[in-house]
DNA sequence: AGTAAAGTGTCTCAACTGAGACAGGGAACG
DNA sequence: CGTTCCCTGTCTCAGTTGAGACACTTTACT
């Protein structure tokens, strides 16, 4: 559903657009970006710009909603009984959307797209709705509590941008190692609070 | 003249084109591609294709013949009086295509195309026809002997593809001054057959 | 040789897109 | 405060493109 089922030429806009989008978030930034600089850049008009989305915030949302959909193709196939395999699959996501999310997440990025991410990330956690390590498929209170989701989620943005601006040697395994070990120390330190 | 004052699309057309097969062409090898296969990477139909384009040779000879008139351009502003300089501005153009020629150039590229390029050379060398430190604007005689511009040409062609599959290091001022030199004495020899 | 698969080159019609104009909003500048 | 300039968002029509079918040639395999 809301697949780009659409021909060739209405994918062919899509991916110009998107390209167009990231290098321009490179070069100046986000919010400075006019749907006029983006459609030149993409060689497409503006009119068709207008057909597909209503402004750039769209666009944005639209890749990241196929970016999340990919997201959770992945994590679907993966048992729910290994938390560490999870975050695997996550960090591994990351890297092949490298581009547009150390464009949006940088400096260049955009406050509003950061705490997009968060937010749906807090949505991920919940539907997993359990600690890391944890035993049973249980929602657990703790992803009730919008003071530790809200960390949570922090902590994930800024562990994304973390390797993607300076973490250039670590592997998605190492970064998925690293952030799932911070999320159960936390995790663990957070039950006391209930 | 020959403008591509074509609209839009037909422009975006071409570049997307031009991108698929140089993309194909380092995946690949030149020979061995399709149309089916260039038009599909460059998302554009085939139908398309052939409403511009004969076939693949055809595309190469549009883009080539593009490069060249850039070239000839950099090089008409220049004085005829200083070679060394017209050296620099050519490797200073095979840098701005540096992916276009590598690919048509190199290992996966095409013997169709360097005998190409080779006969663009000599047509440039006779046209500019004197020795490189000439003195005069008088074009030599060294220019209608097959064997020399046959022999030159591909020295040319031979410098530029040792600098884009090894000479990363050196800039085209080096690989400019060194070119420059050797043609010098080449000449000299050739001179002396005369 | 014989045959299946893939590529070529061409065509038609429907569909998507570009050009350009328009009214309106907002920021910079005097 | 008014003017200028740029951007937004929308519209229409002409123009380019995609889909898909076609006959033919080439390639690859037996």
């Amino acid at each position: 559903m809301t697949r780009p089922v659409g021909n060739l030429r209405v994918r062919r806009t899509q991916k110009l657009l998107r390209e167009a989008l990231i290098e321009l978030i490179e070069e100046q930034s986000f919010d400075a970006l006019t749907i006029g600089q983006i459609t030149e850049r993409a060689m497409i008009s503006r009119a068709a710009f207008y057909r597909t989305y209503q402004d750039k915030y769209d666009l944005v949302e639209q890749i990241f909603a196929e970016a999340m959909n990919a997201l959770h193709e992945a994590i679907g196939e993966l048992g729910l009984e290994h938390p560490p395999a999870i975050w695997m699959t996550f960090f591994e996501h990351i890297a092949s959307y490298k581009r547009l999310y150390r464009a949006l997440l940088g400096r260049k990025g955009s406050p509003w797209f950061v705490q997009k991410m968060q937010m749906a990330l807090i949505e991920l956690l919940a539907e997993r709705g359990r600690l890391p390590h944890g035993k049973d498929g249980a929602i657990h209170p703790i992803h009730t509590d919008t003071f530790i989701t809200d960390i949570t989620s922090a902590m994930i943005v800024k562990a994304i941008t973390w390797w993607l601006e300076q973490g250039e040697g670590y592997s998605a395994q190492e970064i998925a190692r690293r952030t799932s070990r911070l999320m159960a120390v936390f995790f663990q330190e957070a039950l006391t609070w209930q």
